[in-house]
DNA sequence: TAAATTGTTGAGTGACTACTCAATCACATA
DNA sequence: TATGTGATTGAGTAGTCACTCAACAATTTA
């Protein structure tokens, strides 16, 4: 699985033969067929597997936090930091976002629940006058796409990763467009 | 160009057989490669070209605005729509972003003098005091991917595109994460 | 009009792919 | 030890792919 994920982060899923998946893992080509009926069933494991680590990170650590502010800053935190630590698996859900297999995923009942524990929270902080009173789509997508913003810059410069700053400056921005 | 671009979208380029483009396009298969070496280079002429109205597209009518929040106003607004209206073509764009025609792409002398302009008038909106005082890479990537994440919301609820008051507060969102 | 150039065709080719299967292996249980 | 069960192998198969090329068509130039 490990091979796979780094191998379809880099080459993409289609340009990545399963002969160079065993290959890489120092197995025989026909075992992953033992495993998997197909190589899409493979690739569909390997995404739930990883977009649901992803959520679990998200929302480690939530209930120590009061404050909503608090909270949302931590899931912030949570998000860029896994995104800089395991450039692969988050480069693979983002790959595999809007691709044939995204709508298969939503179905998925864990993320379902994550995705309903996210919204929840973000009505609350709405209702409480915390956040700007737009839809909560809009906030979601804003959440997601800032941080997407914010990992890709410290993936081209790493140095950002541990300058303070920096950090803050970029939790200013995120927080100014979700704030009221 | 036309159906290699939707078949590119919907498919991915590994999975689109060149058999398949010429299908699509009404023409035989061998005469793909008497316009394009290779395949690779079909996609890299068609990214080209794309990139290229994108950002065209991006600055039309700039010049014609005077004040800073009018000009980001505006790119903001041009960009959106563009994805709006466009979606194959701003789904190629960011198909390619991140993989490994990103990189020989960003040597095109006219795509670096569009980022260099860009690069610009950020640095003169935040000496100005308009804009936050933080990295303009920061800035930057804000900049694309609230937009990317308005574009991808729109998609999803066509209905928001005439919604005036949801464009004001996904501008509201925006500008908030940008100015001082 | 004749010749030269360029555009277009589609069957053909060799390389590569996902997937199969008969055979062997490792290990658990009795 | 004997037997059964799943794990693993890798050569083989049928199909698909990017790309070629000899032939023909259309257009330009002289």
């Amino acid at each position: 699985m490990d091979s796979a994920l780094h191998l379809f982060v880099e080459q993409g899923f289609h340009a990545t033969p399963t002969s160079a998946i065993s290959k890489a893992a120092g197995v025989s080509a026909g075992i992953l067929f033992h495993y998997f009926k197909t190589k899409e069933e493979l690739i569909y494991t390997l995404f739930l597997e990883t977009k649901l680590e992803f959520f679990q990170v998200m929302m480690t650590g939530l209930d120590k936090v009061k404050s909503p502010e608090g909270k949302f800053r931590l899931i912030w935190s949570n998000v860029w930091t896994y995104g800089v630590d395991q450039p692969h698996k988050f480069k693979f859900v983002q790959q595999i976002h809007n691709s044939p297999f995204e709508n298969k995923i939503k179905e998925d009942r864990a993320i379902l629940d994550m995705t309903d524990q996210m919204i929840q929270s973000i009505q609350v902080a709405i209702d409480a006058g915390i956040l700007k009173d737009v839809p909560i789509d809009l906030h979601m997508n804003n959440f997601y796409y800032l941080i997407l913003g914010l990992v890709e810059l410290i993936w081209q410069k790493p140095e950002l990763r541990s300058d303070n700053a920096f950090i803050e400056q970029a939790w200013e921005c995120f927080w100014d467009c979700h704030k009221t």
